[in-house]
DNA sequence: GTTAGCACTCTCAATAAATGAGTGCTAACA
DNA sequence: TGTTAGCACTCATTTATTGAGAGTGCTAAC
């Protein structure tokens, strides 16, 4: 069989009215709401064919068709247009979200509280992998006589640091040298190479004074490393859900809000995600609990670099044209706020 | 009428029975499930004289009773006596607490999923208030030719940093200058003195080069300090309501999870409720919405001030006297975790 | 190929009846 | 005078029944 014009007219038709309303839609409100110049005795058959074709199905026999997965696949394949944001949208996005820039979790924690306002779905958002973030130095510094603060910098601006009581008091000296050390050893090194290093050895010297600082400060310098390398998920917007028609059913609430409280496994799922922009429906998607659902994320770049995602997940039915462009805008604007290297922004 | 032996020993029943099944509980099932003595018509003319004064309700004629707000108050004062919690729960706590001590903010993220976990309700967690929290040093290290690090560190140990890309090219001498201008300024006032202060002019000097970066980092100081301020939240055992016979209603559950989304107004209702162990039940909750339900709420201590919070939040009938042993166990236990000053701990 | 017409299917909402838990009251009892 | 058994009554909950409405599938006519 054919998926000719007319089918696919129809189809698309019986997407939009589906995805705006929920419910399943007959063949007169199809002939009525929509100008396809034929009856609804003709639309009937043309909608048994494509239910044949898979890209519809039917609750019950007397009820009106709804879009499949099948459908909604080929319509973000062929049939959707890029939905142009207006331009008083983005102004005021851009707003909200330059209004908040400064620490970077506390902006993608906002861009992810934009996205849910906007899309009215539940909206996640997920700091940048670091593995491959490059390490610039080390300090320690001298707080008081018994409490110095062990700050690591690395090239994406990620700064971490420790305040760390140590057991004995410390010599100034010392510990500049190493800092010193510990910065001629470690920059330009990965995250992630830096902790295979056998890092005791690395910074090895002769002095006693100096090996017994190392001891101390050595177990919180790779602590702080293994911190620096967790994503953070941000997520807004939970109770949009009950906004949605699909989840007035407790046991399917509770199924989803399940699925976003596992939040170490949510964020596996997104890590593990192509970048770019991706829309993944239903059974696309490798979770069980996500299977009715689907996930648009889309990825920004943090000095041109390390990769962050940011996204919604919501029943299949959903806008995906004009979700997509939201989130891409974001993401967007995200990786030219945290263009570092070279940029011209003096946050 | 009096609140003679016989009526507190029912009620007791009572409390405990709805407290475990969530059923109104009636005159027979009482006589049978717990040794009072006496025949279902005696406890029945008991319960009509409780409902009379006050300490049970009806939700219709031909149902069992329940206890109103004022019977779990009377508990809560008289009747509730401390539960003790086995010395195996205490330590599989304490490990789970302390296997994750490093950043304050994650210690206390963790603290929420504990007590989220063995309450089965929905947790929160606040970091401290710490605008009475005094500076200890200001500290502007060179990264590269256009960017510096700027650092504050308090005396809770909380260190503040942010990477600024600068306009210019900076000198490194006048970078140390600001930064010992700017600690002797600042040192030894709280972050909201340091608010108020007239930042520019604090540090202002003669020299040009210097009155230049000057102006590129307050702005950026006065930020840090606001973030500083910040007080975070953290929630966990959201999808706990849900295993709740009381939200098993869509309704329900979709008003409480709309108070919890609400996380501003949430912190800030938290923040003006008194310290130490709190138990507030029903309509004694200012917030309109938190009028059905109980929070229990107890403050732990950083470096012996900053004041932080920490509580369930659930229906009326909850287990009070368990769930606050567990609470005020975690708080007694963060405390000395964050006993900064004085204390042996290396971390 | 398209359309009107009609029987048929199935859900949903409303109504009615049966069920059962639990009370309140009365009268008897110790 | 306090306690208890007995029984009528109440009200939520469950189950069954019915009717309306939406929509299909098929047939026959155009």
């Amino acid at each position: 069989m054919d998926l000719n014009e007319r089918k696919l007219k129809i189809l698309q038709a019986i997407i939009q009215d589906f995805v705006s309303t929920a419910e399943p839609v007959g063949s007169r409100t199809l002939s009525k709401k929509y100008e396809l110049g034929v009856s609804p005795a003709t639309i009937r058959n043309e909608m048994a064919d494509l239910e044949e074709m898979g890209y519809l199905t039917h609750p019950h026999t007397s009820a009106g068709r709804m879009p499949s997965q099948k459908a909604y696949r080929l319509y973000v394949n062929e049939m959707m247009k890029k939905h142009e944001l207006p331009q008083a949208e983005k102004d005021s996005i851009a707003d909200e979200l330059y209004k908040n820039v400064s620490e970077l979790d506390r902006t993608i924690e906002h861009a992810a509280k934009i996205l849910s306002n906007i899309t009215n779905l539940t909206s996640f958002a997920m700091t940048p992998k670091k593995d491959q973030d490059v390490l610039k130095f080390i300090n320690l510094l001298p707080v008081d006589e018994r409490t110095i603060v062990l700050m690591i910098v690395s090239e994406s601006g990620k700064v971490s640091n420790l305040a760390l009581k140590l057991k004995t008091e410390y010599d100034e000296e010392t510990l500049g040298l190493l800092s010193k050390n510990m910065t001629y050893a470690f920059k330009g090194k990965t995250i992630s190479e830096a902790l295979t290093m056998d890092i005791i050895d690395t910074v090895h010297t002769d002095m006693k004074a100096m090996n017994e600082l190392t001891g101390t400060v050595m177990p919180s310098f790779m602590k702080s490393l293994e911190d620096m390398l967790n994503v953070n998920l941000y997520m807004d917007g939970l109770t949009n859900i009950f906004k949605i028609p699909e989840y007035n059913d407790l046991d399917r609430a509770k199924m989803f809000m399940e699925l976003i409280d596992r939040k170490e496994d949510f964020t596996k799922a997104l890590i593990q995600r192509d970048d770019g922009l991706l829309i993944t429906i239903g059974t696309e998607n490798d979770d069980e609990q996500m299977q009715d659902c689907s996930l648009i994320t889309a990825t920004y770049h943090v000095d041109g670099k390390l990769v962050g995602k940011l996204g919604v997940i919501g029943p299949t039915r959903m806008r995906y044209s004009e979700i997509s462009s939201v989130i891409e805008f974001l993401t967007d604007n995200l990786t030219k706020a945290y263009r570092l290297t070279g940029g011209d922004d003096d946050e």
